[in-house]
DNA sequence: CATTTATGTCAACATAGCTGACATAATTCG
DNA sequence: CGAATTATGTCAGCTATGTTGACATAAATG
């Protein structure tokens, strides 16, 4: 009934065994944890200035990325409902930092745009970003980097990745 | 007024310049925002069951990683209100998964144990995870895996480095 | 013309963060 | 000893972001 493990600490080994140690494994998790707070932080001091959140900071970013998606290929992307994109979407529509276009082929779709001020408030919520990720990237090394970039695409499903993949080399899905 | 920037695509360098070129730095970014959807997802579903988030697992992976911590201890690994932090752990100890127990040389203090629920609990929160990160870490390579902790370790500002660090290390702080 | 699709919207709810205020018990300090 | 500080808990209210369900409209499609 009450705690029965020692605490655990940092791993010895250094990859020698074939399967990684529970130590690893709980680095990697912690790592993880913190490594995304520092990531995202940067982006939400500046966000909490205005009413918005760190799921505006993704709409932009995305839409800034792929201009003229549709919204189904965001939600697609986002991963959430269309309910929860609205709550974020409509906000920056009226604020004037997304416009939407009827499609040229499907007058139904609205294609999503950034405007010059959405497109300048994006650079400015991943400018420090991007920084964080330019000093990481060049005091760990180019191979540092390969590392980082394989582990976290093999984080994801294989259907996630080719998704992840898809968005990331910027081509239009389907 | 309107969108003014082609879509950016894969980069095409290989970390041939000083500098991550801004291909790169969007792709690690969106790695970022994709692997750690893919890293939470497993526990959520899980947690999702009961009336957890995945908040309650932080919770009790801290607390199983340095059994024994105090509140305050807690609340500085998380990063939390203690508010915030109350609304997790008192379900969690109601739960029987949590034990608060006086501190000996401070009797102020609650120090925090998971019981043996708690500890199979979170074990069963964190299998799918490991088993997640052991595969990724066992395809892309030890040399991989030592730029992945690299990155994420330059990620952070050199205060938080030295704070996750710690806890990494499994360390007693103060 | 009927159906499906793309999108929007209203309402209600849950989680998890926040601030501010106040309470209690234990320790520490003058 | 008594006052101040510390560790923790709790109440109330607010915000952001997700959810489900239901319904509306316009355009495309069979």
């Amino acid at each position: 009934m009450t705690a029965f493990k020692a605490p655990l600490t940092r791993a010895q080994d250094d990859g020698s065994l074939d399967d990684p140690s529970e130590m690893v494994l709980r680095e990697g998790a912690e790592l993880m944890f913190f490594g995304y707070r520092s990531f995202t932080q940067d982006p939400d001091k500046i966000l909490a200035e205005r009413d918005y959140g760190r799921a505006h900071h993704r709409a932009l970013h995305f839409i800034g990325r792929q201009p003229g998606l549709s919204v189904a290929e965001l939600l697609d992307i986002l991963g959430v409902t269309k309910q929860s994109l609205a709550r974020v979407l409509k906000p920056l529509v009226d604020a004037g930092l997304v416009e939407q276009r009827i499609g040229e082929n499907d007058r139904r779709q609205r294609l999503l745009f950034l405007t010059e001020d959405g497109f300048e408030f994006e650079e400015r919520l991943s400018a420090p970003q991007r920084a964080r990720l330019t000093r990481a990237f060049r005091e760990a090394g180019p191979e540092a980097v390969e590392g980082f970039r394989a582990v976290l695409e093999l984080m994801m499903d294989a259907e996630q990745r080719k998704q992840a993949l898809t968005v990331i080399a910027g081509a239009k899905s389907k």
